[in-house]
Formats: structure tokens, sequence, C-alpha cells
DNA sequence: CTTATGTATTAAATAATAAAAAGCCAAATA
DNA sequence: TATTTGGCTTTTTATTATTTAATACATAAG
């Protein structure tokens, strides 16, 4: 009932790799060198030297320590095996909301999402609280979580939110340098919209990807980590939304081409004005897929 | 060594001064509807009607609960003192930071942030977690957590979305119908502001709260969640920042007087653009204040 | 006089646990 | 018969206890 011991078993086995680099009776290095090279501090170092000692792999004597043994593979500390990684919690979870279409106002137990998610429940807290600055989940009176989103208020708002952001990105990139490489990405953008567009009626859902590409460019001028970090949540949930709302799919992406290029257009003629203008008319586009797309999961 | 009881004593407390409201013999209201009064589940009522029949201030068989006795102070429950409140810890924490100057890259003690701030440890996690998601702090690759800001490039971007966010609340302000309440308070803004241009010489440090109250008003009129969570944390850190950085102070509050006067000219007559460059060129003087400000920090 | 070791102190992660909430069912009421 | 209520069970949450790991400090070795 404590904290895990993956740290020491990690630092043992690393130390036993070390030691067959080792020649037999060589000299050990200090432990301040071991806990530098391992990465850990020196308290696991004298953890693991006094288990080598116990298993006769090494004397240790003061600061004299030796090789006695070569170390066999039976010595190695089997390693709990690694959960699936906390990191992509955001990406999961968020594609569990969208997929699920789980409604707005949804108490949710962090005991069942730790175990869906296979991830400890403090992680889950750590992660919900941070959620909660993105208004997606808030603490219950009672205790617990519960999910606020994706209500028709919450898309509205987070589509201006992008807007602005958005809008911001594409007058950058109007004055971003000749040599900046968003030209050349730009210019490749422009080809590939040119191809999806002869080939729409057979490839028209390749637009997905094809627009998430688009979107991060124009976003990746601006050097910003608030605004890095919420273009990761917005296009995670506009490009979950749009892969759902299968309605005029065809239609739309034609019509989002067009958009496109016309944005790529204005800011290869280096016209912020322009560019801005033809990505708010973009965005409204999208808000209102967005919101339908909503207004058929209610009827649905 | 679990959760407190906190909610069972309150919920007792309660019961207690309810049952003074009744007549002696008096019927009892059932399990569920004391649940909804008190705002707590029946476990906790239950719990609370089995210590008053011990007590022997009801009676309860069944459904049949009375009054048997009126309740006495003493039978009150002592409630634990209330730590201070985990509310403000934002506003406590940030004004520690700012105030003792905590340098970037500080490794931050959980254990002791604790102690200082009276909070419990995992309200603190949590608490860090949302943080986090601002930029402010990480997690630390050996555990614990570590203060990231306010470095200078922290300052530049936070200055440049606070130059997004504030553009586009300006521009939404003078687009805003006339009945609107911003027009109000744009008209007592300009006499405050007047009023302290004419008494400059003496009262020049009362404009930082006339500063904050004017940026409030202009943002108060975009309604968006995102925006709004960032504004808090935004004018938070600018706040602070102005009250320490002494110099120049009474030139540099009456440079922004006249900023601030300009803006809302353009803004009551109806002119969205100008508005929008005046904003914007206060923004630049407030960055360069704030830079300014961090190097001082830098040299002393 | 610097660097490494031994020891003590402090902090962090996490499982265990009491408190609270939610769920279920039969009995009682209307 | 439909609905509420109370007794009981199960699940979940908040919070602590405890183990692991990190750090600080004194002491010894080179």
């Amino acid at each position: 009932m404590a904290r895990s011991d993956t740290r020491f078993r990690e630092a043992y086995n690393q130390l036993l790799m070390h030691c067959e680099t080792l020649p037999l009776e060589g000299e050990i290095p200090s432990e301040m060198q071991l806990a530098e090279m391992v990465g850990v501090s020196r308290t696991v170092v004298r953890r693991c030297l006094s288990r080598l000692k116990e298993q006769n792999v090494i004397s240790w004597e003061g600061r004299e320590k030796r090789l006695l043994r070569r170390p066999r593979v039976e010595d190695r500390i089997a390693m709990p095996e690694a959960s699936q990684p906390t990191r992509d919690l955001e990406q999961r979870f968020l594609g569990w909301v969208l997929k699920f279409d789980v409604p707005a106002n949804t108490p949710l137990s962090v005991a069942e999402l730790s175990r869906t998610f296979d991830v400890p429940q403090y992680d889950l807290k750590e992660f919900l609280a941070g959620l909660s600055r993105f208004g997606l989940v808030s603490r219950r009176p009672k205790g617990g979580w519960m999910l606020l989103g994706f209500t028709k208020e919450y898309a509205i708002e987070l589509s201006d939110f992008r807007s602005v952001l958005e809008s911001n990105a594409v007058m950058q990139v109007a004055e971003a340098p000749v040599d900046h490489p968003v030209w050349d990405a730009l210019a490749e953008l422009r080809q590939d919209h040119l191809a999806l567009k002869a080939a729409i009626d057979t490839d028209f859902h390749e637009f997905s990807k094809l627009d998430e590409r688009f979107h991060q460019t124009i976003n990746s001028v601006v050097k910003n980590r608030f605004i890095a970090e919420f273009q990761k949540v917005i296009s995670l949930i506009f490009h979950y939304h749009y892969m759902w709302d299968k309605t005029e799919e065809k239609g739309r992406n034609a019509a989002a081409i067009d958009e496109h290029l016309k944005i790529i257009d204005a800011l290869e003629a280096r016209d912020g004005e322009a560019a801005r203008d033809a990505a708010q008319r973009h965005l409204r586009t999208s808000k209102t897929t967005l919101l339908s797309s909503l207004r058929h999961h209610d009827l649905g």
C-alpha cells in the first residue's frame, strides 16, 4: 500500500546490464556516478547495490565495489507489466466522449473511467482537473466529476474562440518572411487540394485528413504555448465531429476545398485582410456544420 | 484514515435546527425529504437519525419518527475548524509567486505548499494540474512539480495572447446594441478616468484599480467560457506585476489613462477599426512595461 | 580541500480504508 | 395497482497511512 518500486526495479536491471560490460573483479563506479548514469537518486542506487551484494553479484565494502561474477538473465527483476500510457489519455478520453456520444451533464465516475482507460485513479483526477480549465468537466457539489460539454453553447463558444485564434494565425502567416517554411507547405497543400478536387467524387472522405493538415500548417506559424494548447483540443473536437456527421459529406468537402484554396490564394498574394476574411467565412461554415451535427445527435 | 465526516456533522446540526422548528411529538418528514432538504444522501440522513435516536431527541420506528424533546445547544456536534478556503487558492498562489519573485524553474514541493497555504495536498495536486494547462507549472521527470513561468518568453506569449483576445473583445463592444449595459459602464469609466487625470499628481497609484475595471468591462461583453477562464489569469498576472514595478509609475499611468480614453472615444463613435488600433497600441505599451518589470527583477 | 559514503530527514506516490452516495427490493401506503 | 418509503447492499469517493524515493547533512577517505 504505497508507491510502486518501479524505479528500483528499472534501475536494478540497468545496473545489471552495466555490470555485464565490466571485467570480473572490475571496479564499480561511485554511487553518485551510478545515480547519474541511471537517472535516479542515490537512495535507489544503494538499494540496488545492497541487493547485488546479497545476490553475490558484487562485493561491497565501504567505497570498494567489485564484480564477483557475471550477471545471469535470471538475476533480473521482473517488471510489472506496463499499463497503457497515461500520455494519450486526452486523445482516448475525448475520443470516448465523442464516439459514444456521451451527453452533456453526465456524471463521470473516476472508478469507472479508471477501469475503462486502465489508468490509476489519481492520474485521472489530475487529468480531469486539467480539463476543468477548458470548461469540459467540473466538480459536482456532492463529490465526483461531471461532463459538461458538448452542448450547443459549448460548440458555439468553441467555434468563436477558434475563429479568434485562427484569424490571428492567418494574419501572421501573411506577414511571414519569404523563406519561412510555411510557404512551401502551403504550395504543397494547394497541389493536394487541387488533386483531391479533381477526384472528389470518389475520394471525398480523404478530405478530413487534408483539413487537419491545412489548419495545422496555418497555426504552426503562431509560436504561443497558450494557443498551441487550445489548438490540440479544438482540432480534436472538430475532427471527430466531422468524422461522425456523414450528411452531405461530399458537397461539404467540395465547398471546403474551395474555401481553403481562397485562403491560400490570399495568403500567397500577401493580402492579410483578404485572407482573414476568407478564413472567417470558412470558419463560419465549420461552425454551422458543427452545430448541425449536434442537432442530428439530438434527434437521433 | 479515510474521508472526513464533515458532511455528517453539518447535516446533523442542520437537522437539529430543523427539529427546533417542530412541535414536541411532531412528525418528522421522510428520509428522502430530509436528504433533499439538507442536500445530502439518504445514507447520511440515516446516520443522523440513528444518532438523534441514540441521544433520545427523537423516536424512530420504521417510518414513524417523532420529536421527543427540544434539542439543546450541547447536542450539536463540533465542526472541525474550517481551514482556509481552497477557493481563492489561485489568487494566493499567484500572489505568492509574484510577490516573492519566485524564479522560473523552481521545484515546487507539494508538502511545503500545503503548509504555506493551509490546503490539503490532494487539493494542491488538482490545482497544479489545472495550472499546467496554462503552462505555468509542469511535472518533473523524477516526480513533483516545477514552476515554469515567468520567463521573458512566457511574458511575451502571454501578452500576445492577451492582445488577440482583447482586440476581439473591443471589436465586439463596438458592435454591441445601444441598450447594452457596457455603454453606461464606459460612460462612467470615462468620467473616472478624467477625474483621475486631473488629480494624477497625488492619486496616480489609484490607476491600478481603474485599469483592472476598464479591461474587465471590455472583456465582459465577450460571453465565452474559454476566454473568460484565461482573462482571470491574465489580469491577475498583469495586475500583480504593475503593482510591483514602481519605476516611472506616475508617467506610465498618465499615459495609460490617455490610451484608455482614446479607446473609449473610438468605441463611443462605434468605430471598431479605430478602437482595435487604439487597443493594440495600448496593449503594446503594456507588453513593454511587463517586460521591463521582468528585466528589473533580473537585475535586482 | 574536494569528493564519496553513511545516516537522517523530508517528500512523493499510491494502496487501503472509512464515509458517503447510489442502487435494489420488498413492504407499506394511497 | 402505482408509487413512495425504509432496510439493506454495492459502489464510489475523499483522505490517510505507508512505502519508496529524494534530499540534506555530517563524516571519512583520498
